[in-house]
DNA sequence: GAATATTTTCACATTATTTTCCATTATTAC
DNA sequence: GTAATAATGGAAAATAATGTGAAAATATTC
């Protein structure tokens, strides 16, 4: 199987909520020209990364708005209920759980870890906080997959060694670091700090 | 002057990070390969990277850690304290005020907006919560330069026309679509989503 | 101070991604 | 039913990003 660009992976998200706003609003036909005016791209890479994995299409008439979501949803795992766990109960980590985006998008929040003995045991948004050391237990009880990561950047690593070693194998990181991870473990960046530096660097190069 | 690619600002940030944390550790002195081995990438990458900008490396010495870093800094604007808006008093927004590393990079927030009554006139952390009516007299009077935008999805668009008006150039949004703009102004944005759903592509092609 | 080991830097090769072009197919108007 | 229009899909070309290897410069060791 060939591999597929993250920018590629990226793209077909926004395809996706692309295509969910239109069916909202009864489209029922859409062509690569629209997809790609809507998320100021070409037509060309629309066709492009939708040709990695079939052809969805009708020549002369577009794309079938609920039939491309629905393959979309099929690419990116999406038809499924995916349980998640958050690592660090802080400013940030609250503000996640209760981000409703996620819910929408399939991702249900199913436990909650910290090492603030303060912290352990008390419930947020009806979730109970559990201590770091009973990540395997509570991992495999609830059948979680995918793990976010918002504690200070010095802990992220070890932390994340925790969740590899209960079977964890995908992670969305906050912390400012680069993490190691062996082979088949994925860590993706959620780093709000190098994107401002970005802007920074364009305001200053004007 | 040539275009440097968003990848490779991006990966100046995270040098930045990684030289902030040697010279906290005394580290004089690194080397492109050491640089990479932190970041997971590869010296080549470093080098050629670090290459757009001048030469900052001593032959069979390495890079002063101070010296890169504080050149680092003015390629990113980082020397200078900038001043930045919240649009949207929402959980993530509250979450982003108490961000601490913000500050701790340099971006201040110095005004907050919200277009909901109840929360217009209170303050959050010190700050006084603006009406959206009002944001051309803020921005002028507190010369905010860059604003975070957590509105909802449906307003993102209209919020941050608002705030061009008024002469903004910089934005980082974190609503889930696609913004327009004109010539000269940037937007970034932070989609935790897109993250999230890549890992659920990793995960599902398994 | 000569020899050796490091490390940058530069030029080039390779790979990956995006764009262009066009043949093919579907739809619509007349 | 035919012509005109619209749109996909795939091949090829162009562009961009990354990696490699050799030469030059510097540091370190003996």
């Amino acid at each position: 199987m060939k591999k597929i660009s993250d920018s590629t992976i990226g793209r077909l998200s926004t395809y996706y909520r692309t295509l969910s706003t239109l069916i909202e609003k009864n489209v029922e036909t859409v062509s690569s020209d629209e997809i790609a005016d809507i998320n100021n791209i070409t037509s060309a890479q629309v066709r492009k990364d939708l040709s990695f994995f079939g052809t969805f299409g009708k020549r002369g008439l577009g794309y079938n708005t609920k039939d491309l979501r629905d393959e979309i949803a099929s690419i990116l795992g999406l038809k499924k209920k995916w349980k998640i766990a958050l690592a660090g109960v802080g400013n940030i980590g609250r503000a996640l759980i209760n981000f409703n985006e996620f819910k929408t998008q399939g991702f249900h929040f199913t436990a909650l870890f910290d090492n603030d003995p303060k912290k352990i045991g008390t419930e947020i948004s009806g979730l109970k906080v559990h201590s770091i050391d009973d990540v395997c237990t509570v991992i495999k009880n609830n059948e979680i997959e995918i793990v976010i990561v918002a504690v200070p950047t010095k802990m992220a690593q070890d932390v994340i060694d925790v969740f590899i070693k209960c079977g964890v194998k995908a992670f969305l990181n906050f912390a400012q670091v680069t993490i190691k991870v062996p082979e088949g473990v994925l860590v993706k960046n959620e780093n709000m700090s190098i994107e401002l530096e970005a802007l920074s660097y364009y305001l200053t190069k004007e």
